[in-house]
Formats: structure tokens, C-alpha cells, sequence
DNA sequence: AGCTTATAGTTTGACATCAAACTAAATGCT
DNA sequence: AGCATTTAGTTTGATGTCAAACTATAAGCT
């Protein structure tokens, strides 16, 4: 039979012969929003691998490093600032609190507001997570190459910020 | 216990509420992971919201572009253009065959895979995505500006591509 | 004060996604 | 031929996310 193996790509006819075809993008090869999921999703596979090598989840990260710089953040002011809804921080900081790496304690001039800290040893955890995503993004640079890199981050955050 | 003392770093007035909205990103100002992610959601966003003007979901328009473009495409080389895994296709698929957008026969000479086409009512639908993303895509390049349009997505394909 | 509106955080329900287990078909080996 | 391995697609279970409904507090008005 017409040999078909999973180290071929290349598009066959109904007969199994190869047409020597490979995917066609039409539109999207140009465009700027299906590229930047794409990129966002090998990013992201490859950040978690390495999140896993030291137990940790990779959407931990960002919040972690967040409390640290903004010590007594409230949960709204970090979904914002992360780009979550505060409805998915919840079972987060639960998550940090019971593990004992961040401390949460009801303002006392607005007692619906949480302040957050991290802990000792949080900031332990964080540590390790921080030479995680240094690595991670030595990786990145690497393959943007340092010529482009500052461009490239300024417009990204242009995307963010002015989208809309 | 942390309360109300010096642990909080931003000012605030007499009753709390945070004075200046600056938040201190610390390391992820310069980090790419995170600068990907942020702008790819707010990207994601935005386009989303044009999609429901239009009644569809964002996630449909590349699939359907992919089988439109690569006609008898199977389900696995969709998915790996796609970039997600096969079994996140299984619903996607069909919804659209169900719907009458796609087409889905199994191979002659492999009674596993199904070829996919585009039908004529899906093609229909098609050109008014495409119309909904190319409004989105002018948007988006208003943001990031002409002159680096070029070298941004390829930036975002080398990624894409060449990560890990 | 009392009523109305706004805000911080949680809960709930709906999705999209991945990874692993599974089924059915094809291929390879002997 | 017979058995093991690979492959295409589906199913299942876990996770992460959003949006809307909800609660409890707080702020604004009169």
C-alpha cells in the first residue's frame, strides 16, 4: 500500500498518492492575530514544561510576582493588572494562602477589600519560580534575537494597552 | 499580622483607596512571556467581540479557513495547523458538519481518517468572517504601525516555530 | 437616619482546552 | 496467516477561564 507514516506531512490524493503539498494558510499566514495565538500558544507549552520540572503551575507566576511588588495589592487591583477576571483569582489566591506563600487580611477601612502579601515563604517559592522564567526567557530571546527584542516587547505592549 | 501598618506600598488616601494606579510589574514589564500572553488575550478580546456581532465563535474562523483552503484536509493535519490537540476538534468539527458548514467523508484507502470540505453554505459564512477579521486585523495594524507589521509576524512565526 | 447605588470578592454555569485512555483500522514483522 | 505496533479519531477527566448572579459592605443622596 501507498506508505503513510507520521513523519510525512505532506498531503496525499484519494488514492494515497503524494501531492507534494504542504498546508496552506491562505489569509492567516499574514495575519497578525492568528500568529500572535500561535506564538502565544508554543510560549506558553514550553514555559509550562518548565514550570512543572519545579512542581509549580505556570499561571502562579505572574500573581506571585505581582503581590511581591505591590505588598497589600487587593484582589480586583491584581486580576486587572494580570488581565484575568477577579472571579478567576479566587481559587488562585486560595490556593497561595493554604500553601502558606501569600497572607491575605481584610482592610480595616473597607472590610469587603483583601490585602495581600507574600510570605517568607513565598518569597522563597519565588525565587526558584523567577530563575524558572529566567531560563525560559533566555529561550525566547534567543530566538528573537537581541537586535529585535526591545521593539518587539513595546509593541506588544501597544497591543495590550490600545487594542479597541 | 500585617493590617493596616507599613506593608503597603502604594499610597493611599485617608480611607484606603489606592491614590495613583501604579502598578509595579517588576521583572514582567520586560519579560516576553508575559507581554505575549497580554496582548494575545486583549487581541483575543477584541476580536471576540466582533465575532459575536456576527453570531460566531472566534475559534471557528481559522478551522474553516484551513479546510476552505486545504480541501480533503484530515482532522489530525487540521489540528496540528491549528495548533491545538486533535481532541479539542472532535466538537469543533461537529458543530460544523452539523450546521451544514462542513463536509466530512471517510478516505477510501484509510477508513480511520475523514477528509474535510468547505460547503458551499460554509463558504458562504466564510467570507463574512473573513470581512469580521480583516476590520479586526486593520485595527490591529493601525496599533502596531506599518513600518514594523512585516518584522513583528516574524518574529511571532519564529517563535511559533522555534521554540523549545 | 434611611434608601439607593456602587464596589470587593465569591459562587455558579458554560466553554475551550489538553492529556491520557480508548476504539477501530492499518501496517509491519515473522 | 497471526500478532504486535502504529495511527485517526473519540471519550473522559481535570483545569483555567469568563460572564452573570449573588453577598456583604460602603458611599452617596435627600
Amino acid at each position: 500500500m501507498h506508505g503513510t507514516n507520521g513523519t510525512d506531512s505532506r498531503r496525499r490524493g484519494k488514492n494515497g498518492e503524494v501531492l507534494g503539498v504542504s498546508i496552506n494558510f491562505g489569509p492567516l499566514a499574514n495575519w497578525v492575530g492568528f500568529n500572535l495565538r500561535m506564538a502565544q500558544e508554543a510560549a506558553f507549552q514550553a514555559f509550562s514544561r518548565r514550570s512543572q520540572e519545579i512542581g509549580e503551575s505556570p499561571g502562579r507566576f505572574a500573581t506571585l510576582t505581582l503581590i511581591a511588588r505591590n505588598p497589600g495589592i487587593s484582589q480586583t487591583e491584581l486580576s486587572q493588572a494580570n488581565g484575568r477576571d477577579k472571579s478567576s483569582l479566587t481559587p488562585v489566591v486560595e490556593d497561595l494562602v493554604r500553601r502558606g506563600l501569600v497572607e491575605r487580611n481584610r482592610m480595616d477601612s473597607d472590610r469587603r477589600t483583601y490585602r495581600l502579601h507574600v510570605t517568607p515563604a513565598g518569597k522563597k517559592i519565588l525565587t526558584m519560580m523567577t530563575r524558572c522564567a529566567r531560563l525560559h526567557e533566555r529561550n525566547l530571546d534567543h530566538v528573537i534575537g537581541a537586535r529585535d527584542r526591545k521593539r518587539f516587547i513595546q509593541i506588544l505592549k501597544k497591543i495590550a494597552t490600545n487594542i479597541d
